[in-house]
DNA sequence: GGAGAATCAAGAGCACTGCTCTTGTTTTGT
DNA sequence: ACAAAACAAGAGCAGTGCTCTTGATTCTCC
């Protein structure tokens, strides 16, 4: 019935692949990527568990696919929050970012701990598939450090290799403080919404959200005097 | 035989219980938390799997006690490193304290995804036996800020609260100030060691340690400037 | 059109996990 | 000496990832 030549089969596959992707993201929201369970994803979606395995190789390999999904979740909505940033308002653009960022975080932690997290050990995801959607936000904070250069960094002559073909690597290549900067603030913002994030900050912060507002806000402001522009 | 009234079944259980701890740390460290397993710990020590439910309550349960492990191991780490550093250097005990954190972080990564990774779903550690051993460190910085007090750091009305009962918690109650210098070292040193240590700065730094160490002594360089006796 | 090839869903099965319950033994306190 | 408590081991349940086989459906090419 319904030959419709081309398609079909291929569109089958790929309402397939798009329901198993989305339960899976709905498990991972829902119970953690621990918990995350094909046979499960199978069930809820109704369909034998062996079937699942034609459209994604294994466990891990979902892992992957989420992994990837979640770092590109995170750049849109970062890249959204910049779009309408004066490009040379450096300050405004790493605490918008920043802040996106938390907010991203704090509305998909499980997604934020699947990417940084601790990595599952045993299983390292192939940097083929994630290694692209994963520097995005990265770049975007070596474009602000570059755009608004801190000058005043000194950077170590050890890091200087890392940082210039780092820098190309990410298709923008930078001056070694320009680099170091961005590393420094890299560290720093995903660092701090982590532990955030986490809880290690205590309990507080759970129930009064405006307690990790206030700290991002005060680490992005130290970051921010060594920008072009800064005002004390 | 041996009938030896005092102790035996005492000293047997103890026997036990660090059995199952030192071989549950060695599969922790060997295969990472995700992989471990009572029933291998059972097996691995010589006994029914069902025999370990009698000194564990549940894997969680030996998961919570490595948490603990790892926590008392790191502090003791640090605690070592600072001991025969001079009170008022704050800079310096700053310094000390990060590189012996990242120190024990690059010979225990597991131990420390353990802890400062994402959070097992589903499952929490519970405070009562954790956050003690877990507060150690942050005790060690708040003692530092609070000795050489940065003073130029506004510190934003919402977090006195949370700040002034934070340090009082831990003991050493201290300006809203000082607290906030002491959060925000807290989480550039934890964070940037976890970029590292969970591969998020690219895989260069796992085969040229230095580069983690460059980094993190620029982080360290930037948080000294705000302790008395900084050289710019 | 129809034959052959590729694709697919489903089931059974293997080895593993956490955890419980029962059964029989050993150690302990009185 | 004896009852009570602590213990080790085994069987068993429900769940997991993954593989292999068995049929059925769809596609492709003649």
């Amino acid at each position: 019935m319904t030959p419709q030549k081309p398609g079909r089969r291929a569109r089958a596959r790929a309402e397939m692949e798009a329901a198993i992707l989305a339960t899976g993201r709905r498990q991972l929201a829902a119970r953690g990527a621990a918990a995350l369970s094909l046979r499960e994803v199978a069930r809820s979606i109704g369909v034998a568990s062996s079937a699942v395995y034609r459209y994604v190789e294994s466990r891990d390999a979902l892992l992957t696919l989420l992994v990837a999904d979640a770092y590109t979740q995170l750049a849109v909505a970062v890249e959204a929050a910049l779009e309408h940033i004066e490009e040379r308002d450096g300050g405004r653009r790493l605490a918008v970012l920043a802040f996106a960022m938390r907010e991203w975080a704090r509305s998909h932690p499980e997604q934020w701990g699947l990417i940084y997290g601790a990595p599952v050990p045993g299983y390292e995801a192939p940097s083929e598939a994630t290694s692209a959607p994963g520097t995005r936000v990265m770049s975007q904070i070596l474009a602000i450090a570059r755009t608004a250069d801190p000058g005043d960094v000194p950077s170590p002559p050890e890091l200087r290799d890392y940082l210039l073909t780092g820098s190309a690597d990410l298709g923008q290549a930078a001056a070694p403080s320009a680099a170091l900067f961005a590393v420094r603030a890299w560290c720093t913002i995903v660092g701090t919404i982590s532990m955030e994030i986490f809880g290690q900050l205590g309990p507080e912060p759970r129930s009064n959200p405006s307690l990790g507002h206030a700290i991002l806000a005060s680490q992005i402001d130290e970051l921010s005097r060594h920008l072009q522009g800064s005002q004390s």
